[in-house]
Formats: structure tokens, sequence, C-alpha cells
DNA sequence: GACGTTGCTGTTATATTATAACAATCCAAG
DNA sequence: CTTGGATTGTTATAATATAACAGCAACGTC
């Protein structure tokens, strides 16, 4: 069987399995911190990590109500305020849109490779590029609270499905 | 006389000199490239400049109004495109907003500090973190095409106000 | 188990940011 | 001067996000 990988997915791999552990950690997650982890936002959470491309909100809404969940944007926009919070998603800020976290047991400052060819978006979490970050503000004198990181380019597949 | 500063201006800096030079240099660099820095434009690129804090396009759009141009959300979106392409402002993903550019005289990848205590925005061109994103990226055959660099956190000098 | 408190969800309305589409105008090159 | 392309004006609307309040469910306390 092919693993959930932590950068582009291979294709054709056990997108179930991706799924389910991520939920998985999720409860794990939730259940150390004390957070409620509901129906919703459970639901909202597998509602992201359905593909590996970023989700907007009002895919999610639309996907809500398709399934006759009673929503509204405050629906969707409180739940993943919830899973932002829990580490359990991301915010694509030139996007405008979500995508599940691939490391969500550990804290980390995470980069993100976006594929402007086939939409799928990879998470990085490069000690080196956030050394870099930190160095490069200290030296002005600036303390660092968050940070986006956000590279679009081309990603290795379409690249080779590019030259053939 | 104080004088522009590359990363956090002084508080009592010589912003007159600031917007002129910002102006002088988009003129020239406009010229170059064969582009129309029209009024309008060039206006727009003022109104920019007219602090180091980044201006949302509808404070630009209401800045217009207020001094008579007629304006509606196109005609700001559309001098913004242009002084994009030109390099003469960056837009700030995580704020939807835009700021003049420190370095119009140079091809550069940006990244930002972003004080959310003052507001204003340090522009760095720091080539170590595009080494390190560069690298980061390669590492997985991933071709970068753009950068998104937005550090928020605290500069130096609401640090020591908040010290005091 | 009743009760109050807290947090979650539903609902309506609206704010904010951005673009589509087409008409009018300007301007530079021939 | 006129013609073609770029620029601007104008109207309408799309896409993203939040405010405010009401109802309800879960949770601890007694």
């Amino acid at each position: 069987m092919t693993v959930a990988s932590p950068v582009f997915p291979a294709l054709t791999h056990d997108h179930d399995g991706c799924v389910r552990a991520a939920l998985d950690a999720a409860e794990q997650r939730c259940g150390r911190r004390g957070a409620r982890l509901t129906t919703l936002r459970r639901r909202v959470l597998e509602l992201v990590w359905n593909s590996h491309e970023p989700v907007g909100a009002y895919a999610l809404l639309d996907a809500l109500k398709a399934e006759g969940q009673a929503s509204a944007p405050p629906t969707v926009y409180r739940a993943l305020e919830f899973l932002l919070e829990q580490g359990l998603v991301h915010r694509l800020e030139r996007l405008n849109a979500f995508v599940g976290c691939a490391r969500p047991e550990e804290a980390h400052a995470a980069q993100f490779l976006i594929c402007t060819t086939c939409g799928r978006v990879a998470e990085l979490d490069d000690p080196a590029i956030d050394a870099a970050l930190q160095v490069g503000a200290e030296r002005l004198g600036f303390t660092v609270t968050h940070q986006t990181v956000e590279v679009e380019g081309c990603c290795p597949d379409c690249q080779r499905a590019l030259l053939s």
C-alpha cells in the first residue's frame, strides 16, 4: 500500500487511509487538549482532507449543504477557526483557501509549495527556512510571532508531464 | 536630514523625500520599460506611499474620491495591477493591502516584516531567506516561480515602547 | 435529576474585497 | 487626420468574511 506522503502525494495513493489518519490524529490531539471535535467540526475537517488541493470556505459550505446540513457562512468559518486553532488545518493566504495539516502532532512553522499547474499543495516544515527567517528578522530587532511562507511554482509530476 | 530607510523608517524621517524618491524612481523605471505612468497611476502610487503602512484598495478609492477623481473599484484595482506589474508596489496577502516597493530599481524576491502593534511594514530582500527557500523547494524537485513571505511580529520601536 | 453556566450552532443581515463586461476617451504612430 | 490599441469610466455582480443575536446542547455543581 502507498503511504500518505509529507510532500506531493503520489497520484495514486491510499487517500482513504490519508483521511482516516488525519481524523484519528485530530481526535487524539483534541482529546489531549480538552478541545471538542464535534460532529460538524469533524465533518468539515474530513471535507478539507478530501483532496490535497486547497478548498475554499464556500466550497465547503456547498458540500455541507449538499448533504443536508443546515449551513450558512458562519457555520463553516467557525469550524475552520477551531481547526486552525487546533493546528489541524492551515490557511493559504494567497488562495483564500484551506488544507489539512500534514503534521498535526507537533508544533511547527510551515511553508507551502503550491503547484500552479495541478493545484496541489505540499507542506514543508523546513527548519532551515524557518532559521533563515528568524535570523533575518532578528538582525533588525524584529520579534517573530507568525510566518506566512507560500511558494508558487511547478511540482515534479507536472514538470514531467509538460516534457512529454 | 533623516534618510528613507530600507527597514523600519525612523518615526520622524523625511517622508516627503521618501515619496518624491519613490515617484522619481517610478518615472525612470517606466520610462526605461516603455510603460505609461499616467496621472492616475502616478497618483495611486503616491497615495500608497503616503504611509509606510499597507493600504487597502478601498482606502485608496476613498482617497481618490475625496479629491474629486471619478472612481470606482476597477479604477484602483487596475492602477494597482499596473504598479504591481512594474514592480512599484507589493501586495501583502495576509492583509489584502499594498505597500510601495522599497527597491524598485532591481528585481528581487521580497520578504515582509509586519508589525502587528504599529502596523508598519518593512521590506526585506534577504538573499539567505530566498536561498533557503530555493533549496527546500529543489530538494522536492519543485520549481519556484513566485514567493510570498510575510512575517508577523513586533518591530524594535514597539518592543521598546512596550517595555517603558 | 434540576439548575445554571458555558460553549456550540442556526439564522439573518451585512461588510469587505475583487472582477466582469461594455462604453467612452485618449494618445501615439502612420 | 485617422485609425488602432491602451486607458479610463460606469454599472453590475461575484467572492470572501464577519457581526449580532437567538436557541440549544453539554457539563459541572448541588
